[in-house]
DNA sequence: CATGAATGAGGGTTCATTCAT
DNA sequence: TATGAATGAACCCTCATTCAT
């Protein structure tokens, strides 16, 4: 909506942007982009309010940097997991580790929730997480799922089934944690990391061929 | 500015609270509770901004309102699924359709939205959903689960991962549908019905003790 | 500011219209006529807000046509105080009496509380209170007082000193008791009656010529 | 679209709060609390809207302040008259005179005006008014009548009837000087201030014992 | 006549943005 | 560069006025 290549504005001279923008998304996860004022974010970054503005030409801009600088690099991994010689099985929980240590354990399920939160406001928003995140991760995933179905370690099932088992319940648990928990009464700590885990290989356990040997823990079977 | 005369008055004038309500629920999912204007809602409504007033006492009333008529009856569904006779993966199969219905094809996924996006600005929202609608469900799917687990129909897991695992996707695809679909490039469409349902039998997949047993939805397709 | 003549709208049928004049009259003297609401004032007449506009065309036409018909009943007291056979003094004495059981024990007082809070804002109410009010009062003390004079009942003083000296302690009192006495906590109640009394007389002992047989209580002085 | 260049705006930026209660007192005499606008007193201090909100939280919050900052300095005159040598007379002629200048002449009138016309819809001000200004003055005034019964300078008269006598014309003079005079057609000007002295003179002759030893102010006028 | 739901202009207040220091 | 006072558009809400019943 506005012309950020009219003026580029210095920016990045010390660390005073960065700082601004790590406020910004703070404060954007927790009140949303509408509902946080700038001059929190000035404060939470410890200038005055006077000073967002000569890094960032509106409130906006700060979303827009957002997306541009942080998210990519927090929510865009992009997995180089090539179809090696490993088990397809390590090679899914592979990937649900690292989402889940990115997503729940790290920082960037806030920004996840954010995400969901104005993607309706900002379409961008909704073009990134499909361009970036989703489709990268679904593509990923398909692709070790048919090379575990062709090597006969999975049953033959779709393997869009097998991304949303995985692959939804991260995005909810990231949603719950950043949404939900922050004010509700932890009296029943739904979606825990334990809980996760055991979510993830109940949905590995209905992918394997061979119900026997099952474990709880996840052991290395070789094929 | 409304074609106010398709209905007759006497029949609107009762209606008009709900209409006021509809108008707000839709426009605080769309935008949030921050963005979305009183004009705006009273125009949905095809009143004048005046007349929000006349049956609310502001803005945030119409949100508690909402949480009090629409989210009680329309998420919260009481479940009267007794442990009977029937199976106990049919009895999971049947919650999860109803929750299917309620929150994908239904119009109820749009509150469950709304819930995660302002549950940080209104920690009511936060109570109410997992007091009327977490708790229960959570309370509900482990009893079923235990059962079939004493019956021998399921292996002996965490019910705890099996919900996560049926009820985490419900709510991440109903996130997906409101917050990402409605400006997303439809290129492709993820966390479709049919997805979710096949989802759903990977999962009680995993939960079967005999994989021999398999029910006929989901054919065994040997390599 | 509105042409009442345009649409004279059938008035004073029964006795509403009477009964609306009262309730803005009072809500006027409570609140001001800024902060009088027109539902209020219907409702202290016992009707919707609709009907007051049955009879009136705006709150301001309310305010007008209390200046027009209740007012001059009630304030614009024409004396016809004769300078007759009696002795000056009992004349004023019974202006002075009748002012008082006017404002201060009658109703009339909160007209004139009314009329100094609102004169700023409609100096038609300015004009009334001089034209009707204080210039008839003023001429009519400093009569009886050249009078009195002319008879050597009183010393020679100037008249509008004796106005100023009975007329304005009467408006203060009015003042005080329409707009500081309902909410002060009345540990203290100024302006009584029996003071304004012992006042009044205190101004005609200053008045008289002859200081000797001074009582507290009027003693009729034949000349 | 004011002209700032007048003073130094460092000069001015710490003088902007008074000039802001300046501007909203002399509206609230003006127009009343209810009728005047913040627009219009942000105006007349020469700054925007929105710069009254910098310094105060409401528009009644002004009033409060106004209360609390110029009240008490203006209104509440702290009379240190002890019952000196002097002759009680003087020391009422002094006091009556103070309060002339401060009421009459000065700017403190209005606050009077204000007091009277918002007690009701501010029963705060109806308490300060009673506890900071009638009660002390009325003591005051008292005391000093006391002292010149006792020392048989004064008639034995109700000490509050020349309170009554002495201080209900001030105030109804400065009533009318604020809320009558300014927009009524000035032909005959009431209340001026050489009547008001000879209005109080008058009222002193009353309490005179020995009428021959008069001041040489109102001289005695045989017929 | 009487009602009260509906209107919309206007007021109080907020807050993103600018700019003089 | 940094500040924070100043701005004014835009918001929420009120309430005088209208009008269909």
């Amino acid at each position: 909506m506005v012309d950020r290549t009219a003026l580029p504005i210095r920016r990045r001279r010390h660390a005073r942007p960065q700082e601004l923008l790590d406020a910004a998304l703070s404060l954007f996860i927790e009140k949303g982009f509408a509902a946080a004022r700038a001059d929190e974010i000035a404060a939470r970054a410890g200038v005055s309010k006077g000073t967002l503005y000569l890094y960032f030409h509106s409130k906006e801009d700060l979303l827009q940097e957002l997306i541009a600088q942080r998210f990519s690099s927090k929510i865009a991994i992009s997995f180089h997991v090539a179809t090696d010689a490993r088990a397809s099985l390590d090679m899914l929980r592979e990937v649900v580790a690292t989402w889940r240590s990115a997503l729940i354990e790290g920082d960037a399920g806030g920004i996840v929730k954010l995400l969901f939160t104005e993607a309706r406001n900002f379409p961008v928003l909704a073009d990134f997480w499909m361009r970036e995140v989703i489709t990268p991760t679904r593509l990923l995933v398909s692709k070790i799922v048919k090379h575990g179905i062709e090597r006969a370690e999975f049953r033959a099932v779709a393997p869009n089934s097998v991304v949303d088992a995985l692959v939804l319940p991260l995005i909810a648990a990231c949603l719950q944690r950043h949404a939900i928990n922050p004010h509700a009464s932890s009296d029943g700590t739904p979606c825990g990391h334990d809980d996760l885990n055991s979510c993830f290989e109940l949905v590995l356990e209905g992918l394997m061929d061979r119900p026997a040997e099952r474990t709880p823990t996840p052991t290395r079977m070789t094929a």
